[in-house]
DNA sequence: ATACATGCAAATTGTTTGCGGGCAG
DNA sequence: CTGCCCGCAAACAATTTGCATGTAT
């Protein structure tokens, strides 16, 4: 891969980033070191890291393609529904079972995604007090 | 909810799916029984359904929107990354850690999904046979 | 009768692509 | 130099919205 000025940029960011990013996300970032990034060079530089294998693609309920450094250590991801916080989980339950349910369905498993979505401990604090009315 | 006529066919559809369908898929579904049924309808109504707990939505890693019928067994979802079959497993290793989870991250966890990705029995078979040359 | 649903078409949003010029190797 | 890469604008695809009309209650 040809080291650009913009790919520099963006692995950097992907790379720093404590949760996965969306496109747009990405892109102001990086407009902060290049504002004149286009778009349409994050998507395409994004496609070609993935299948490099420099970074993940990641879908919540939201449906927006959101991306992250690969190569870290497997785990998954804890959404907050309120204030959208998004964290890694480096548990996984799945490991000891997937030899049973690929025995069960007939499956050749790849891969598997774990998504976990309820209120950060900020979010449920704020909850509590709106409903007491001791902030 | 006012019962109309593409109402009943639309949850009719998701009822008797054995897996969760797109919008476009339940809208051709939809006319083979009432082929003036208009794409924003089914939309507008899958909306209505999710909020009143009807059905439920899920992304795989393609980013459509699919829905399901709700109030099925708890369950999650294995898809062929071949053909693009997607079933239901009943199986669910996350209740036994969610509680661990909740304690180690601080969050109240509310809802969760899990995504297997692999190979169907079939597209398996297909695959060994393209190697060996023995169909 | 009235409020809510519908079909159609247009608007949005996220993502992809075509093209002419630019830059890394 | 040369082929890959960029920025820009236009194209696409999935989903949402506005509006005039239709229909379940």
């Amino acid at each position: 891969m040809r080291m650009t000025r913009q790919r520099k940029v963006l692995l950097e960011i992907i790379n720093q980033a404590a949760s996965p990013l969306s496109a747009e996300e990405i892109m102001l970032q990086a407009h902060q070191q290049d504002p004149s990034l286009a778009l349409s060079t994050v998507y395409r530089n994004l496609e070609k890291m993935l299948e490099l294998g420099l970074c993940q693609q990641i879908r919540f309920q939201d449906g927006l393609a959101r991306f992250e450094q690969a190569g870290l250590v497997h785990h998954h991801h804890l959404v907050c529904t309120a204030c959208g916080r998004r964290e890694a989980v480096p548990i996984c339950p799945l490991h000891q079972i997937q030899q049973q349910l690929e025995a069960a369905s007939g499956y050749k498993i790849t891969y598997h995604e774990i998504n976990l979505y309820g209120l950060c401990p900020d979010c449920l604090k704020k909850q509590v007090s709106e409903q007491t009315g001791h902030p």
